[in-house]
DNA sequence: TTCGTACGTTGTATATTGTACAATGTACAT
DNA sequence: ATGTACATTGTACAATATACAACGTACGAA
């Protein structure tokens, strides 16, 4: 307990108000040397450069000439920041206009725009829940999502089961990407080393009496892919599928 | 440097070597006392009780009745360890008979069964990649499920993106059914005091005028579902959308 | 103009994690 | 019978998020 004071307590910046950038200024003390924008922007940087493990309370707060509990001033915790940085980054996203084009464009448009916006930030992909907090960024992002489901004769609640059904599959096709590409980084082994050390052991027990349909797919696409597993190519042929599901549920409409 | 010996080291044991306990047994020494598989029961029994976060070392060690390090004698690390259950849970997993139904039964009740799979250890969703090693378990599933789509009339690149796709959307449908459990467990606020403490920030910053569409979408939805997310009946919108789309590419063939 | 207090900043400290290392004892090959 | 490979384990370390209290700053009220 404190010594004196209780009365005057500091109430805890809920992740609404924080997202909203809806405290209210604190009047008394010292000035702030930060904004909360600052240290989500600074977080972010760093988060692209190095990856979401190398976001760390102490790195970020050198990076912003600050002692590590500084940061505690701006932000409640690190699950704060990092909601805080997801929605920056989808109130900063870059989108394709595809106002007039047919729905199927439209929609690949958008599945695009996501998949890049993943790919550049991987850390997001990792960090996304399905239902992010409903920040500014957030909500602007759904908003303009959503009207591109417009004219489809789609009921409201249909409109959004498929658009988080279309995002659901973009964020998984970029989170594995991410994973193959970090597998591939850090194994530290190039594919003929690889096949060196296992390829002995592989060729005795992948049996093919015993999974000849494994085996023979197994190798059709590894052979087709030019490797083990080709995330665009993934990507590519699960649009396609994601779009011809929800053409199914507009012809109904 | 170790003193004395350094001819006859043992070499570390590979992954894919303590995936098809391929590693030859060592004569000298005492005995062991435990086993690979009860490392790995004991491991899948704790993290199915109390999560993956749950799962350390330590812990792991005292249920077994052993000192933490001991555990390293059977595993390299945790990232094996890891490896080591998903592929024990995929070799024990339960499936469904579908031999003779129509292909989109079968592929239905393939990916319920992987659904099943994924709610009952809720763990195995976060740690599975798109593309778990090639343990005994997962060639056999990879086998199994591969012959699901016998007859359809696929190549067999189609049939292994295919499948991917099918079980790339099981496996988020999962994650976020798990997601949005746990974040109901941990919030500690029922639905009430979280509208209490939000609902007036929420009703300013929610502007009609701004997100009309959002807002109307928001709220249909919402009621719809009697929550904010209901993820079994996302899992169910999906996979009705996911063969649908799988459909149009069994027609072309 | 003075002064009390709210609050920003930071050093220190704690609990928890995976795992490296070296000591100890065991049991088989010779 | 004995040397050595190996199972087991206690101790140790680096890194994590963050609680807590000390310290100084600057504004509101007097």
């Amino acid at each position: 307990m404190s010594p004196v004071s209780a009365a005057t307590d500091t109430p805890k910046p809920n992740l609404l108000e924080l997202l909203w950038r809806a405290a209210p200024e604190n009047a008394r003390g010292p000035r702030k040397g930060l904004t909360v924008d600052e240290v989500v922007a600074a977080a972010i940087e760093l988060a692209d450069a190095e990856g979401l493990e190398a976001l760390t309370v102490r790195r970020l707060a050198q990076s912003l000439g600050k002692a590590p509990m500084t940061l505690y001033t701006y932000v409640p915790g690190k699950a704060e920041l990092v909601a805080l940085m997801l929605d920056a980054l989808f109130g900063s996203m870059e989108h394709t206009a595809t106002e007039g084009l047919p729905w199927r464009e439209r929609l690949a448009a958008l599945a695009r725009d996501n998949y890049a916006l993943y790919r550049a930030h991987p850390w997001a992909a990792a960090a996304s829940p399905s239902r992010p907090p409903l920040g500014p960024g957030q909500i602007g992002k759904y908003e303009r999502e959503l009207r591109a489901f417009e004219g489809l004769g789609l009921s409201d609640v249909d409109t959004d089961d498929a658009l988080a059904y279309l995002l659901g599959f973009v964020r998984t096709a970029a989170q594995d990407a991410a994973q193959s590409e970090a597998e591939r980084a850090a194994s530290a082994m190039s594919d003929g080393e690889w096949w060196e050390v296992n390829g002995p052991l592989l060729a005795k027990v992948l049996d093919v009496d015993r999974y000849p349909t494994a085996v023979r797919v197994g190798e059709a696409a590894g052979e087709a892919h030019a490797s083990a597993y080709d995330p665009e190519q993934a990507f590519g042929f699960g649009l396609e599928r994601t779009l011809d599901g929800l053409a199914a549920l507009v012809e109904e409409a």
